[in-house]
DNA sequence: CTTCAGTGGCTAACACTGATAGCCTCAACG
DNA sequence: CGTTGAGGCTATCAGTGTTAGCCACTGAAG
């Protein structure tokens, strides 16, 4: 058997699947990632982490491309829930998502540049997350998802600090919001 | 000498500085970037596409990174070409952008991957690339980056899969641009 | 109680990566 | 003609993900 944690525990689907080690290796993950950021998430070091060798993490996980979908799902989780809840009204989604990405910078750009394989995601939590802004659009589906590319573009400028020097970051929030707010009118 | 390119080539600052080598160079590896993706740039198999052998890379260029900021800011140039002179509108320019980063997906995600170091870009490329945005937007500067931070965020969600299948990206678009459109008026 | 299988460690090794040190050749120039 | 530097080269290093193969221990079956 090549995926001996199958059924043990409790045979529990979604997150808390795979031993209790994988958990405690994915945590262990994020850490590092959040810590002292991507480049410092290696195989050694992740072992080093658990107390264990390089190798056996392969006991654990087929490979390393695993953990970062692991270690992408739980930010992505967190993120819904982050968003989930606020009024929903633009300015209120994209301060909550901007402020849990300035949060754990990290981590975001994990979500961006990892694709995180939407079969592994629970179908759900997208649905859950993106709620908010289909209100806050009064419906209109494509508008809801032109401003969910926004507020992604806005916080990934931001983090890779590719706004123009001096730039008032929330002005250009206000800016969007106006535009988005405005459209719904119509 | 650390170096030595300094002045050789009759001073001219920018592009075109360091000896032809590095153009052929960095020629080579945005092909190579292009037709197999970036973990295809590796620096021997840049060294064998000038017939060369790995380390004699180092001979004219300092270290990888600074082959990949000259790739992207040879992106970055070609891409505000494509942007400069499309109509002043966001429909015009989101299209433009659009496309070019649909024609050349690889180098586009380094764009966003490779911060650009903002001393290396020509200051006037970035005015220039922005302009058009600028004057679609009636000259609110605020309202010209949301749009493109809008526009960064939806090519970078379809080059990244990341719309739910189905999406009528086009429509996205749209919306888009009713959102901006409307927002300029006000 | 013993045997036997499987879980989960380990070391050694491999094929890569970017990068450095040091050598050597050849062309240009004083 | 000699020197110098540009630009190749090989050997090598540290570090990456990953595999193979070995071994200890634990828990269940006979």
């Amino acid at each position: 058997m090549t995926s001996p944690s199958e059924a043990t525990e409790t045979g529990m689907p979604g997150t808390a699947r795979g031993s209790a080690r994988k958990a405690q290796l994915v945590a262990a993950a994020r850490h590092l990632l959040e810590t002292e950021g991507i480049e410092a998430v290696t195989i050694r070091r992740l072992a080093a982490a658990l107390g264990i060798r390089g190798p056996s993490l392969y006991k654990h996980v087929p490979d390393k491309a695993a953990i970062e979908a692991a270690v992408a799902i739980d930010g992505l989780t967190e993120l819904a829930e982050a968003v989930r809840g606020v009024p929903a009204t633009f300015t209120d989604v994209s301060r909550a998502y901007r402020e849990w990405a300035l949060a754990h910078p990290h981590l975001y750009r994990l979500l961006n540049t990892h694709p995180v394989d939407r079969s592994r995601v629970p179908p759900d939590l997208e649905d859950r997350a993106a709620e908010p802004l289909i209100l806050a659009t009064g419906g209109d589906l494509d508008l809801a998802r032109a401003a969910w590319a926004t507020i992604n573009g806005l916080v990934d400028l931001e983090l890779a600090r590719r706004f123009p020097p001096g730039t008032d970051i929330d002005a250009v929030y206000s800016a969007a919001a106006r535009a988005f707010d405005t459209a719904r009118a119509d």
